[in-house]
DNA sequence: TGCTGTCCCTTTGTCCGACAAAGTTAGAGC
DNA sequence: GCTCTAACTTTGTCGGACAAAGGGACAGCA
């Protein structure tokens, strides 16, 4: 039988984290609102009574947590943490935890087919039209398989976008990065995958504007199974997600 | 016409951050393995010519990454990033970017019927041990609604393992952290939420364990509803979810 | 033998002071 | 009113310093 507990742990965290962690309390229950200034370093060693180097360590943590920024100044202000790049942490830990493509297929399967319900449900004209400039866009890059790639990606954040979900852009967002970089390699290998991907876009789009939801998880299916058909050209889908493919993951975060 | 362009952009990043970019790449493309040491502050500083200072400003970004970690007797090394650290980042950024509950909800709702028809489909007798253990925990704690909430979080991570998809696994994690405050709210208010939560649970397993896909996924709905129902009775669904709620997010990332 | 206490070395967390480069501000000059 | 310049401020980096905590080796003791 153990002893009743008569002490609690005491909290001995680093001075930094200290620093940290009461920046970002104030931050989230948001007493400092995104776009505050947080105020120089200096002011900061002021108010907390520490060395400069331990408000800076501190700081570095905020950073890249997404919770405080610098603008062009350099000057610290707090901020809205980005979805890609929370998202691109995410893919690197999957790519660190060796997932297989057969369950990032699996898991978009469900996250686009979500997606697209919200964007027949929900999408605006706005909505719309971006998607609509999309497909141009990516019609007119049907041969680069490079550009249409990236125009592939771009077309499906904005159906997520246009679902209203911002829980649900979040959640798709880790495996959506990891498939970018496969899409330019199959559209390479493929003859007819440009085609086809613009193709299942436009009827994409088409179903979102007649809110034809049937249409949509249709074509949604489609457009994954023709993904994953491409894909088992080249490879296995219970072959790991490579290490390589961090450097897209990583270029993305920096922009 | 804009000039060829004659010079590519050069990189200017502070000493801190190319220290951090040059060990998280060594690490995502695995000549540095999880688990590996990476040598002391000292050793850093010999490597990469900077100051030690610089080194430790550094060493925090990746440790706030969850890339590197210090053990117990505080010596650094390489780890696999752990999904409810990052999960708690995401839930932290969709606090501040003020989701609703209805967006958390519909998302949920998406996300927990992938992850019960995954584990219907491949759960193995361990999993299904696991959740049978949650379940006579569950059901001891039933008229503790801190406890039984805590019971149900768990519930649902160890039905998301089941699915043996780490990209569900960890797609759904930020949403489920934002529901596990609440549930105890709920569960408090409303007289027969508890019993009827560890009911849900008990056909869930059932459903499992019969590899019951039609029952896994109207159980797993049904829950949910539970949830939606007790939720509406102390708030409107459209209610963004609120800054005090990071409280729990916040102790969960420090465990 | 197995346990304990001690000394020494290493490592981390923190502090101080310093300086160059880049940005900001205020004022002179037009 | 506008531009240019000269302070001033702030950041990024550096060097060195020291206390506290851990780890390891070693002697002393049951």
């Amino acid at each position: 039988m153990p002893l009743a507990p008569l002490f609690r742990p005491i909290d001995v965290a680093p001075a930094y984290q200290k620093v940290a962690d009461a920046i970002e309390r104030e931050i989230v229950n948001g007493r400092i609102k995104p776009g505050d200034p947080i105020g120089t370093e200096h002011d900061l060693v002021r108010q907390f009574g520490v060395n400069r180097s331990t408000i800076r360590e501190g700081i570095r943590v905020l950073e890249e947590g997404g919770l405080i920024r610098r603008d062009s100044s350099r000057r610290l202000h707090a901020c809205l943490p980005r979805y890609s790049k929370l998202a691109s942490r995410l893919s690197r830990a999957l790519v660190l935890h060796e997932v297989t493509f057969r369950e990032l297929y699996e898991a978009s399967m469900t996250l686009e087919v979500a997606s697209i319900e919200g964007a027949v449900e929900r999408a605006t004209d706005e909505n719309l039209a971006e998607l609509a400039d999309n497909l141009m866009r990516s019609e007119a890059v049907v041969g680069d398989p490079a550009l249409l790639a990236e125009c592939d990606a771009e077309f499906h954040v904005l159906v997520a976008k246009a679902s209203q979900n911002r829980v649900l852009q979040l959640a798709r967002e880790p495996a959506a990065q990891l498939f970018y970089p496969t899409t330019e390699m199959i559209v390479t290998g493929v003859a007819e995958g440009g085609p086809r991907l613009v193709a299942a876009h436009r009827h994409l789009i088409d179903a979102i504007r007649r809110r034809d939801r049937e249409a949509g998880v249709l074509w949604t299916r489609r457009h994954l199974q023709d993904w994953r058909r491409g894909f088992e050209k080249i490879a296995s889908l219970d072959r790991s997600v490579e290490h390589m493919y961090m450097e897209h993951a990583q270029a993305a975060r920096r922009r």
